[in-house]
DNA sequence: ATATTTGGTTTATTTTATAAACTAGTTTAT
DNA sequence: ATAAACTAGTTTATAAAATAAACCAAATAT
């Protein structure tokens, strides 16, 4: 009976993480590009995160644009863990 | 990027059909007690999963009292293996 | 010059989840 | 016999979340 934890537990932001899991760290771009998402949603979505910690968010500019990457974090790295932990138990996996 | 069905992707759904999958069928009280949710939410939650036909429910006296059984339906099953699948892929499980 | 594109953010709307209140009856205690 | 408390839920209202639409600043193309 662990609650999921919510922020993880939500399409966009769990396929958000689940790819910065196996990655250093993804631009906006790349983000759009596995997800589908809408630029809308991936912004807010990105932000919910970030202010929870869990992952970095990066801005420069490439070339003349802005540029946004994003990494997880240690703390990010830790929770999902356990979020994956208790999704398997759930589910019996 | 196949979409996760949104009726299996929360929480108290996810455990209400998950614990279906495993046994014939269970009552009101069981699914409170396996699931720790109030009878409102878990109330709410059964409606959504018959009205898009996933479980079937069975309305009865035990006694004197109502009972409230649920089944998961073949249409159940089988979206739920989809769902789980698909879930499966986004987290590289 | 102005129209379009890039790379986003912000705001508004819709949907969803949850909590609180209610229904309808039953059992137990007085 | 009546009131209090309990069973087994449903309905409604509120809070939170997700998504879509509108916006912005700067760059590039026409």
């Amino acid at each position: 009976m662990d609650k999921l934890n919510p922020l993880f537990h939500q399409e966009l932001r769990l396929s958000i993480v689940s790819y910065l899991m196996n990655i250093e760290w993804a631009d906006f771009k790349k983000l759009i590009e596995i997800t589908g998402a809408s630029k809308g949603n991936l912004s807010v979505q990105i932000t919910k995160l970030q202010k929870a910690g869990y992952i970095e968010v990066k801005k420069s500019f490439k070339g003349n644009y802005p540029h946004t990457e994003c990494c997880i974090t240690d703390l990010g790295r830790k929770e999902f863990t356990l979020y994956l932990s208790q999704l398997k138990k759930m589910l019996n996996l």
